[in-house]
DNA sequence: GTTCCCATGTAACCCGTTACATGATTTT
DNA sequence: AAAATCATGTAACGGGTTACATGGGAAC
């Protein structure tokens, strides 16, 4: 195995984003926010930058200064082919399993005991009306990556989100009318359709 | 404003754990795997202690050391009225916003580019099947608290968990079907209805 | 007789965030 | 004149994970 210690997942992030072409650390931010940022989290700049030099040094990228005049000097990073191939490996050879959901809102609503129930629905109101701007968001990411290479992965990527989006709309339309109505003890009617019970 | 410089999230998992009776450490753990770790993530052991701990220093929950003979020893915490104002303080004062998703699986898809196909398919089926184990869980959960009290809020977390996964299990199936067929450059119909793009 | 459950903790490490620091050029 | 863009870094802190450590009783 060449397996070598493996890097945190964030390393490997910046490898994947480097595939996509040279890249300074700025430029590599700007991207990451409008892909990755959208389905996994893109990295603070300061880390950016440290894992570029980690990867360096790893001799995963290679980088070559240039210089400017009207603009600040930068330094671009190019993936290497011991880049590649261990983004490949580490690819292949991380278990996907369970993605972590980290939801704020959950967390409100499962302590929901604790708090004023207008206060709560409030709450979800805001969390519907972002599942909107966020199906505004990318569409849009959708349409300007139309005709590019590898626009497929892409697609797909932002089709799953576009599918929560749609989710968490729905429920938030059920969650609401039911913090309106129901008590605390409530207690669902397991023969009724209901939300995320039904198809 | 009796904000006294706000804990880390987890504490106030801890704390928010801890309103729903006395309880070890080991305790709390039990009930954060089955709950909060379904929607948000369980805090690993020995960090609950730790912020046990903490929550006794800054007064916001009482200990009491029970010894037992046919057992170890355990020390059991209560929530106090600090606390509970401390929680309710937190539930109100920080934003939603943004909840944030980390989907190894979608990066993987993102870089798409650089795996094979057969096995990008793979790693989708796995996810459809674990989608599918996730629902029987959440379901099973919901049957665990009908009668209990505070049943609406179980109700409405594990909803939206159902609804997520239901969405995955649609998006994978076309996912699967698109990996299968189409090539990396692909470009989508805007015409037609596509995953995500309906309704 | 090995494995699981109960029960609690310490120590080390490092990833990731926040704050600090600089400064020219272009846009509003 | 102020704000945003381009461009890169350092330093400090702490939250969260992993590994180490212990040990009796029950179940299979």
């Amino acid at each position: 195995m060449t397996t070598s210690k493996s890097l945190p997942k964030t390393a490997y992030v910046v490898l994947g984003l480097l595939s996509f072409g040279e890249q300074s650390g700025y430029d590599l931010k700007q991207l990451a926010d409008n892909s990755v940022g959208l389905f996994y989290g893109s990295p603070v700049r300061s880390q950016i930058y440290s894992e570029l030099r980690r990867l360096s040094e790893l001799g995963y990228a290679s980088e070559r200064e240039v210089e400017q005049d009207d603009r600040p000097d930068k330094r671009l990073y190019s993936i290497t082919n011991r880049g590649l191939a261990a983004l490949r490996e580490w690819l292949s050879n991380t278990n996907t399993s369970n993605d972590v959901i980290k939801s704020h809102l959950l967390l409100k609503i499962f302590f929901g005991k604790h708090m004023d129930r207008a206060e709560l629905v409030a709450e979800v109101e805001g969390y519907r009306s972002s599942a909107y701007e966020f199906i505004e968001l990318l569409q849009q990411t959708r349409a300007n990556c139309s005709g590019e290479p590898g626009t497929l992965f892409t697609y797909l990527t932002t089709g799953l989100g576009i599918s929560h989006a749609h989710a968490n709309i729905e429920w938030a339309d059920e969650a609401i009318a039911l913090l309106k109505t129901a008590d605390s003890d409530y207690s669902w009617n397991s023969t009724e359709s209901l939300p995320g019970t039904s198809k």
